[in-house]
RNA sequence: UGGGGCGUCGCCAAGCGGUAAGGCAACGGGUUUUGGUCCCGUCAUUCGGAGGUUCGAAUCCUUCCGCCCCAGCCA
């Protein structure tokens, strides 16, 4: 058995149980709640179940924990499913759904009643709250909390009719009203909503709350190791409540561990669907969000993000990534299998003055020179084409070794160029063109005398040039942690990065780019990787950059600049 | 200060009584027809603080400090 990844202390559990023979197999589960997509925070907590299971021969199961109606949408569970299998994780035959249960968890409840251990309570839930205490004072009992075991069984029996409003009646387990730990103050167990669920209809008017629904599910499905976020750790004493006092016969362990996150986002449910709603972004797939259909979008690959989750391990303190891991991960990931193509941002006329008129020549280039079985490619090349403006600079500053005038670089794959004269605008001073010189020798990009050169362009021939938009990304925050700003009184509105989306148009790219399809991945040499978006067309063809390449020049200017 | 957790490099994170892994970032240098990739090197005498136990402590004990979570009929 290959053993991939780091260790990590959920990992010394299982391989502690496992050699007890406590358990001779893993069984995990990934239980969402169908109310929103999926970020990469869940990523996380799918590598590590799916991942898990995978690792140890055993199986995840895919759960969605649909215990209120009011919140959950078919939609969700259709993104959620998609999501998953993207990343690359299998449920098999392991589908399933909180709400296959509700019938168990009723006759669980009747039972818990019959034991003396839950009651019908009719407080209001106003009542509920100030009967129950506060974090130094102990809960007061419900008066209601010792109704015979034949009332609670009728009244419930009421309740689950439809005989009552919402609110009027819970079920609650009979528990400890001062224990320190407010959970276990008679946590209520079922209430009463009256609305359409996505599975069971019309059936049910009560639904069991997570508390009590979680342990159920994990125990009929005969997980092992339940793995959730540390904020549960204090309900493990409930969950463990439950299963004893019903006597079930797997009890599996709850684990916590840490959430995951990312500096300069967001990564609540909540949060981001008000990033949705708010017209923020254009969606839940926008590229700037940190939901799975968005890191898609942007071009991030299943891979790249196993490999995050991977890199970043599990523990249990409190902990923000940086950003700059995930980009390492997909920069890492796409070296080795984007292919190359040459693109023109912020295009800038050049005309090679001794190149002959009407004509033109193709030149071969490697496309991947990670990857030689990737091959090869002819770009076409002609008397005029178009560079990055920012690789002119007509009073260039030290170490700045692209084009100026006079000094001489190469184009990529093709000739060295001389920069002869800067053409401008007369009234604006605008540069409108540059006027160079070819080396005819140096076609390719090598020079025969041995002459060096210290910079080398990426270009594209005007004539041929494929008319594209480019839609660059930058962090959707300013700050580094917006969640922690908001505390602190900022606004997340104020704290969003107004300069997170950069649409280009008229940007000029190499005509193999028409074989590419939404989706695909490549790289723009010198610019960074991109993907093809959806919303692509040969016709008015669109690229999301994904990540931009390392770039030394830009950190050696602003540490010039000071 | 009721309960539950957590504090090891700027950010993740190993370490489980034998003398501080690794990754990201950063910073030097080499290679280079992407200022990319790749390669090589630097980067915690110190583990939140203070005591103590021990031949020996990030690891054990005491105490103090800081941060996070909990008072939904959300999950």
């Amino acid at each position: 058995m290959e053993i991939k990844g780091a260790s990590h202390f959920i990992q010394d559990i299982i391989e502690k149980d496992l050699e007890s023979g406590k358990h001779d197999t893993v069984i995990t589960r990934f239980p969402p709640e169908p109310n929103g997509y999926l970020h990469i925070g869940h990523a996380k907590s799918i590598c590590l179940n799916f991942g898990l299971a995978e690792k140890y021969g055993g199986r995840c199961h895919l759960r969605f924990d649909d215990t209120n109606p009011r919140k959950e949408d078919p939609e969700y569970v259709h993104s959620i499913m998609h999501d998953v299998e993207w990343l690359g994780f299998h449920w098999g035959d392991h589908l399933y759904y909180a709400s296959d249960y509700f019938g168990e968890f009723y006759r669980y409840s009747l039972q818990l009643i019959k034991q003396g251990q839950a009651y019908v309570c009719s407080l209001s839930p106003d009542e509920i709250r100030s009967y129950r205490g506060t974090l130094t004072e102990p809960g007061i009992n419900s008066p209601y909390r010792k109704r015979s075991v034949q009332e609670n069984l009728e009244l419930f029996q009421e309740m689950k009719k439809g005989s009552f409003k919402e609110g009027e009646y819970v079920l609650r387990a009979r528990i400890d009203m001062a224990s320190p730990n407010i959970n276990m103050r008679d946590p209520v167990i079922y209430r009463i909503i009256h609305a359409w669920h996505h599975r069971t209809r019309d059936a049910w008017c009560i639904y069991p709350t997570y508390d009590y629904a979680h342990c159920l599910s994990d125990s009929i499905e005969g997980i092992t190791h339940s793995l959730c976020s540390l904020e549960f750790q204090d309900h493990r004493p409930l969950y463990d409540w439950f299963l004893e006092q019903l006597g079930v016969s797997c009890h599996p362990q709850q684990i916590e561990f840490a959430r995951l996150n990312l500096n300069f986002t967001v990564m609540s449910k909540r949060k981001l669907t008000q990033l949705v709603q708010s017209g923020h972004v254009s969606g839940w797939d926008d590229p700037r969000m940190p939901t799975i259909s968005g890191l898609r979008r942007r071009g991030y690959t299943p891979e790249s993000i196993r490999r995050f989750c991977d890199l970043i391990g599990v523990a249990k303190s409190d902990n923000v990534v940086d950003m700059s891991m995930l980009e390492y991960c997909i920069r890492e990931d796409l070296n080795k299998r984007a292919p190359r193509y040459m693109g023109v941002i912020n295009p800038l006329k050049v005309v090679i003055t001794n190149y002959p008129q009407e004509s033109s020549e193709e030149l071969p280039a490697i496309n991947n020179p990670e990857d030689e079985a990737m091959g090869t490619r002819n770009v076409p090349f002609s008397r005029v084409i178009y560079i990055e403006a920012e690789d002119f600079r007509e009073d260039p500053p030290k170490k700045y070794f692209r084009l100026a005038p006079g000094r001489e670089v190469r184009l990529r794959y093709a000739y060295f160029i001389t920069c002869q004269e800067v053409v401008k605008d007369q009234e604006t001073g605008r540069i409108l063109e540059l006027r160079c010189t070819y080396d005819p020798a140096t076609r390719g990009g090598d020079s025969p005398d041995g002459r060096k050169v210290k910079g080398t362009l990426h270009w594209v021939s005007a004539g041929h040039a494929v008319r594209s938009g480019v839609r660059i990304y930058d962090r959707l925050f300013s700050r580094p942690n917006p969640i922690q700003d908001e505390k602190k009184g900022l606004a997340l509105n104020d704290t969003l990065n107004p300069a997170s989306l950069q649409e280009q148009q008229g940007c000029m790219m190499e005509p193999a780019v028409k074989g590419l399809k939404p989706g695909d991945i490549l790289q723009f040499e010198r610019l960074g990787y991109f993907c093809v978006d959806p919303e692509s067309t040969p016709a008015s063809p669109v690229f999301n950059r994904t990540v931009s390449l390392k770039d030394t020049w830009a950190k050696i200017e602003k540490k010039m600049q000071g």
